[in-house]
DNA sequence: GATGAATGAGAATTCATTCAT
DNA sequence: GATGAATGAATTCTCATTCAT
């Protein structure tokens, strides 16, 4: 990617989370990346477009921190808490992104389009725990169920380290984990 | 409340939870709610005061739905679960409430004088649980940490039965809130 | 029509003229009219919409100059001689409306639909010397060659006498009548 | 002419013909002759340069069409005749070229040193009528009105037969003709 | 109370032109 | 000569807000 490019998604990626797409104007996105309005437009054919652009390369970033796990010989809690501390891990190391993610994620600006692309790719890579998830010691719960929940827990666990900074330590993390992984073990 | 001030409001739920506050103009709000321009900022003094006043009025609503509850007889898994099934029901059946509460709460729009108002008396009608909390069959989790873990729950049920409409029933409810008490009691 | 509308038209049939539409900001059609350009897009949906209903506008003017002739009773060609001086009239005293017709007749903004509602008007007005035409001593033309060839003639007629306004004069006029008369006649 | 510049100026005919001066980006233009922008401006100072020599290209190749005539031999209706075919023969086979020039010939881009540069050539060419004009069978009209009548008849037939190309043909060419001599001789 | 015409600052987007490669 | 990324002023249009009726 261009130079200029990825300055206008990392000040996109920061001003849309803060203040919401309508409430972001591009004159501010171009100041903010340090490049001409029409440099902008020269990029991204368009508003919508740039923020298309951006949710799919959110997307892809927490899919790195995510993809390659999952070893078929350690139990299968551990390989999921190391799932769910690469999601927590990623929600406060990159909050605006992980921020920008929950909040754009049923936002009217994303064409279906883009949200399928990247739900392919995301579905490609928790298939492995899918199968996990049928053969050990978990609830039987639907699929759906099982993995809206764990988004949920994650969700939940980065908004509460958000608002308590100085609670955010290993054990805490352990017991978010548990409340967690007791909810969906049998 | 006036009958034209009630109309712009339910004008505005509808419409700020469908496109977002900048996204909506004001035009728009008092022509659905059949009204002149001019009578919305008769009732509202700027938009930003419709949508704090917006904001309290549908915490209020929320509140109504669970307060009240709370038998000192019943178990207190039974008194919780009351609570998690109002919090739910009202995601479900006012969910254009819900959703606006969900989406504007960490918006920079409502000023921090409307959210503590609106959190105070939340706060009065959970105190309730806290006492169970602590003395009952519960994890040694903080206060905070479980009323978020509470709260997460709602959030991401009610997420998923607006996802798989189908499966909403007593059983897959009931389903939840297991995943919810197995993760939060000893 | 409301003052500032009739005002907001004036502008425009002045600067389109002069400047063509693309060469026309909506700003200066705005300041030259004495409005603010809001209440341009209050009354004109769109700078379009503007040119098509002045478009209608001068059109109708110029169908008000020579309906309401044509007596059966004179001889043809001086109803012709009455509709020819009626149109070269228009086309030198109103002249700003009669460029008008003429750049911006074959003119992309201005719609088909726009196109047709006036010319169904036009067609009504011309229908009676339809009639004449057929049954005079005029040469066995089909009318569609006829009228773009009176049409012509008035065209080319205006057009001169704006190049030498200092030839305009009754007997200049009726000089470039008897060209059209000639050429049209057996 | 080096080719990308001829390019550019048929580019240029076709699209400002099509959407006008202003309604025609350069952008557009490179790309339709198949050059970059930075080319364009490399053999056109500017884009009003651009539009001032494609006037006079055009004014150029109408001319050529038209020289080298008038047989002092032939009766002068021939001769006019000849002439005046050869300027509609020109607006039906060139018509881009020919709607150009009509479309531009009072645009405020073209500056008056193009117009008299090209008008100066024009009227060589057309001093050999104007002797002929003076001493024939022609009406004692004035020699501007007669050339502006001239030019007039030529513009409506052309106008015409691109509105009914099917009533093109030698006989209608021939009674289009006579519309305009019948007209101009004594 | 209720209306909607009027305002003008601010929004997204376009575009002629430049210039380093 | 040829390219196209980069620029920023200018354009069309929107919109919260006011105010005379």
């Amino acid at each position: 990617m261009k130079e200029k490019e990825q300055k206008i998604l990392d000040a996109s990626l920061k001003l849309f989370t803060e203040r919401g797409f309508q409430g972001t104007s591009t004159a501010e996105i171009a100041k903010t990346a340090g490049v001409a309005t029409g440099t902008l437009f020269h990029y991204f054919k368009s508003k919508e477009e740039l923020i298309n652009r951006l949710y799919f390369y959110t997307k892809e970033s927490l899919l790195t921190e995510i993809s390659a796990h999952c070893d078929d010989k350690k139990p299968f809690k551990e390989n999921l808490k190391e799932l769910w501390l690469d999601l927590v891990n990623f929600g406060i190391n990159d909050s605006n992104k992980f921020q920008f993610i929950i909040t754009f994620h049923c936002s009217p600006y994303i064409t279906s389009l883009t949200k399928e692309e990247i739900e392919n790719k995301l579905e490609g890579t928790l298939e492995v725990y899918k199968k996990g998830l049928k053969e050990q010691e978990i609830k039987e719960v639907y699929f759906e169920l099982a993995m809206d929940y764990l988004w949920g827990s994650v969700v939940s666990t980065v908004d509460h380290f958000g608002k308590y900074p100085e609670k955010f330590n290993a054990h805490n993390l352990d017991l978010a984990f548990e409340l967690f992984w007791d909810g969906i073990s049998k």
